[in-house]
DNA sequence: ACCTGAACACCGTTCAAGT
DNA sequence: ACCTGAACACCGTTCAAGT
């Protein structure tokens, strides 16, 4: 509405550095101890006061969906790698594995991904890479679906679903590896059409 | 060691009262605000001092087992009936509902189950739920593969990781049931044997 | 316009004092 | 032997005072 610097395109040189500081902290707190991190704690690592935290990032989503913002890009990159592949079928397992990557980044991530999953608070920050990925996971899918490697009934965002449980399971600990690959064989079983290759 | 009350076979009054109204309390504070509530307002609830609860339940966790104790009671109960079912296929897919519907039982009871689903902390409590309840999601699995509907390389296990999972996407809010149910026949076209009924 | 940091509220957990 | 509840530590969040 008025001339505030909301879209003000020069930000003050020390709001800037407050906010890469930030994000920096925060990044490296969220590797270290998981999305549940102490926001007090990334203030004081990026030597600001907890008030300018808020100011710039209101909820703990938001500073989370700016620190994600990065990883996503990376992850569309893969994407156009990945699709080179040719074979649409192997290209959906190897892109249901770099989602699962992209949701262990971090320690507790599948938990608010998935509560922003569906946008049913629209101002929840985290639904935009949610989208994002939920959309691209589908293209792969209508992709297979074409060579008749996937089944019919299978949407895009039951995968996108089930990636996140798998990641989800593997941050709790709760398996070894091998328990794993036999869960994404279920899975991968589950969604291709019968009469494959095993 | 001694002849203290670790052993004893009359405990005090108060002592039976007090872990009485600490479980009631505990289960109406976990069905309302999920596994995660306050410990102290469970405490204050009970008429008791919060030392009194850490006396009792020494972690969470140990609140939660004695919690669950009862629900586990009844999930058996219901083990015995639906075997009686005689169709072993049919059999399994209703105990993972039933096992879903457990692990449902509390807002973010999936989390600390899984936490303690691999036996690594054997101090854990809510490891002896998790494995009566992975033993008999084998014994379903197994018959069902003796009647050759559920392929050989499934694992009871990956069953009961499956089961949590699609519990805590639900606790999420993620998905309607529609998408739920699509997730559900994804791992059961996964792990039944090809060339079945779709 | 933005930052600071004290202040408030809330909770987990412990432990000295009681009975 | 068990209970009480004050006390400590820690964190999220706000807001009056500063620059």
């Amino acid at each position: 509405m008025s001339a505030s610097g909301q879209q003000g395109r020069k930000p003050r040189a020390d709001v800037q550095r407050n906010r890469a500081a930030l994000l920096e902290a925060a990044q490296r707190h969220f590797l270290r101890y998981g999305v549940g991190t102490s926001l007090e704690a990334v203030a004081k690592e990026a030597g600001v006061g907890p008030g300018t935290l808020y100011r710039h990032f209101p909820t703990r989503e938001a500073l989370l969906a700016a620190v994600l913002q990065t990883r996503s890009e990376e992850l569309v990159a893969r994407q156009e790698e990945i699709a080179r592949l040719g074979d649409a079928d192997k290209a959906l397992e190897q892109w249901l594995r770099a989602l699962e990557e992209y949701f262990s980044a971090f320690s507790g991530l599948p938990e608010p991904l998935m509560a922003a999953a569906r946008a049913l608070d629209p101002g929840n920050p985290l639904t935009v890479p949610c989208d994002i990925l939920t959309t691209a996971t589908d293209e792969y899918v209508r992709a297979a679906q074409r060579t008749g490697t996937v089944r019919e009934s299978v949407q895009g965002y039951d995968l996108f679903l089930a990636a996140c449980s798998v990641a989800w399971i593997k941050g709790t600990g709760a398996t070894d590896e091998e328990a794993l690959n036999r869960l994404r064989a279920l899975i991968a079983s589950g969604y291709r059409e019968r009469g494959d290759q095993m």
